[in-house]
DNA sequence: AATAGATGTAAGTAATTACTTACAATCATA
DNA sequence: TATGATTGTAAGTAATTACTTACATCTATT
């Protein structure tokens, strides 16, 4: 691997954990196994170095479009159940992507002074949410859903999925217990509903 | 208002603007405007007016105690739409609340790296969640909601509002609009579910 | 008015940090 | 083997930061 790659794999790391005031370039360039200098000979600031790291993880970023395969015979609570699998399997490489998560938390700190890393979270957040409410509209035209605002409905279900594994990356696994079960239940409470079914009003 | 109490305060606001590690004492005694020796003189150390902030703010953080009058007469939906009503209230109130929910996301960061900080945090979690897992379950036990996880219910929920006020914080309120819509659209999603009623396996 | 406690002013210290400069070593390629 | 690019070593700079010390000023209470 390139000192450029490995810089930038270790500034994700460092960003990650330290956050990005908390990270040094000292740290950065001791995790990528390179001399101080020659991370700023190849991106000549901290701050751009946060923006190349920010440009290249992109479109790792947008995890659904990766583990949302719809299969047309499917119901819509089945394609849930699965997409519900699949992110938990995702966070569970703990290596790869609660590294990621927590690098996107720093994000959002960061995103309120800098409105350049704000505009990329942004984009990034977006990128799920849309691909999510496109999906809702579409169950809701083949009426196999309620007609209910298609991005409230991405909305609601991107925040467990985000506050959760905000929890897990702060503090561990114990606090939410298995996440295979957890997440079975939130999908059964989205789809149905919490209420009984005869206590319900209108649909 | 004494001297100490401008820095408790000015620690808080700065705190979340900044983040700990962003944050100055020179800052913060600015903001509180008093010399920045005096904050030393009454609080030792950054890190103790960080552990004081925390002490100080314990109570105030456990949101839902205060939002959360149940009356007797009313059925479940309704006791959400109230509840939904009054954190909407209460985010609004930017001066106050807006500022408290970044300090929040702020101890998340720094509950990574101190245990301190995430105990402390983690206790103000447990508080919300742990006062609606009691609701939920009364509301099974009086055959007003079904019988699933309440504790999951209580996760559904909350993440629904600290993901929304997180995303608030960072992009302003244009990116969700009107929260009290929003907020309507979420309970009813969370109490009926998403699914058409004539699609619905058991229950 | 005298005294004690709180606060301010001013200056400084030691550590850290982002970033630079000058030069030597290494390495691939022609 | 010679050359040019990449990387490392070493030293340093200027700014910032948490925190300290010494002394002056103010304020409330007796």
């Amino acid at each position: 691997m390139t000192a450029e790659q490995r810089i930038l794999d270790a500034a994700l790391k460092v960003f990650a954990s330290e956050g990005y005031t908390g990270a040094t370039t000292r740290r950065i360039a001791e995790e990528a196994n390179v001399a101080e200098v020659t991370l700023f000979r190849k991106f000549q600031s901290k701050e751009n170095l946060l923006r190349e790291v920010l440009l290249q993880n992109r479109d790792a970023f947008s995890t659904l479009e990766n583990l949302f395969q719809i299969k047309e015979d499917l119901d819509l609570e089945t394609d849930l159940h699965i997409l519900g699998k699949n992110i938990a399997k995702v966070m569970k490489d703990k290596k790869n992507d609660g590294k990621r998560h927590m690098f996107m938390f720093m994000l959002f700190e960061e995103g309120r002074r800098r409105p350049e890393v704000a505009e990329i979270l942004s984009s990034f957040i977006q990128m799920n949410i849309t691909r999510l409410t496109e999906y809702f509209e579409l169950q809701i035209k083949n009426g196999k859903m309620r007609n209910i605002n298609p991005r409230s409905a991405a909305l609601t279900f991107v925040s467990y999925f985000v506050y959760t594994s905000l929890l897990r990356g702060v503090f561990g696994d114990s606090f939410l217990g298995d996440s295979d079960e957890e997440i079975e239940r939130f999908i059964d409470i989205f789809t149905k509903g919490i209420l009984k079914v005869e206590d319900m009003k209108t649909r």
